[in-house]
DNA sequence: TGTACATCAGTGAACGCGCGTTCACTGATGTAC
DNA sequence: TGTACATCAGTGAACGCGCGTTCACTGATGTAC
């Protein structure tokens, strides 16, 4: 059947929200079919939108990108004064940790994704990039590019911490690592007041 | 046929080897088909070694810690004095970046392991247990806990700032960022001289 | 305004493939007599 | 010492299943006349 202009962009842009989420939930092996069936659709649909399984990772990377960067940001927002300590504050969370599909695709798919030689590869990489470059001025350092490499330093250093803690089975014992993480990043990382 | 005693002892050990190796390299999707083959055996045959390909897991995950342990002890029994350095230049080394599949598992495969709720990843905290408390010893810290606390910080931190090296394609910006990661987390985690 | 036709997002069966796992079988050796 | 039998690591076909991808088809709407 015929369906409304527009229609189809929305559709596309469903697949791609729905594709971030569970991708970082269930790792890059994540399937179609199962991924067309939370939205009401049947697997065949799929490439009217994507070449390929690929791309649609590599589209999925660049929106959890954004949509992470955009919820760090607005906490930075939130503490004028503090920008770097409330971006480590949400990123080394218990809510953050308990909820990966929601999270950081570097803890939840870096591994995974250098894996890869295809296009989610280039698109991780270009996407890192995008994400450092928002946070790097919150970042200490006398320099950009020193404040760059730290903002590097910081994330990657974040992301493997919160992937660890992931392992952790016993929630005190979870939150006490994070905690001290937390301090240690901000110890780190803030500039000098 | 029958083979000379202590044959099935072997043919499992290099089973658990070559897994350790093939998980690390192509994540824990890696086939048991694949494996088997490696070893010139039939994928059949397997089922006389393991109850399942999550044992598998979970024993090759112990032995890929071990082996990595046992590598950076070395490396810092190399370097009296300044044991948690040598332990950081191997960890952060190119060499190590370049071949996940001899390297630290943490890297490789915590995002993997934590979405799985079998015995692999009861496995990994335990072995990341082990892991730490060889090297908790040589990190700055007054009090055996804070020592601790210090040896999963930066362990966890170098396997995110690893793995986030190992999406970047450029050798020479690679290879910059693991120099600058080797400067702050020496910075950072060695004692007080 | 009414009718014939083109469009194309979505359907669902089918493709070949690899997965983890099972199982009847093989056959060289160890053991029992 | 010689023979019959038990053992069991490894074989390879087969199981059901889910994967990514293709494709002939559907049918409500937009467009052309």
């Amino acid at each position: 059947m015929r369906y409304p202009a527009e229609h189809k962009e929305q559709t596309r842009a469903r697949i791609v929200t729905a594709a971030a989420r569970r991708f970082r939930r269930h790792g890059i092996g994540a399937g179609i079919a199962g991924l067309m069936q939370e939205l009401s659709l049947t697997h065949g649909g799929f490439y009217r939108h994507f070449k390929s399984k690929d791309r649609l990772l590599a589209e999925a990377l660049a929106e959890a990108f954004d949509d992470v960067g955009e919820k760090l940001r607005k906490a930075a927002a939130g503490s004028p004064g503090n920008e770097i300590g409330a971006v480590i504050d949400h990123y080394l969370s218990e809510v953050h940790c308990a909820n990966p599909a929601q999270g950081c695709p570097i803890a939840a798919l870096a591994a995974d994704v250098a894996r890869d030689s295809r296009s989610a590869r280039v698109a991780m990489e270009h996407a890192v990039e995008g994400y450092l470059a928002r946070f790097a001025p919150f970042c200490a350092g006398t320099t950009t590019e020193e404040r760059h490499r730290n903002a590097f330093l910081l994330f990657s250093g974040m992301a493997g911490t919160l992937a660890a803690a992931r392992v952790t089975a016993d929630p005190s014992r979870r939150s006490s690592l994070l905690r001290s993480a937390r301090e240690f990043y901000k110890r780190s990382f803030s500039p000098p007041s």
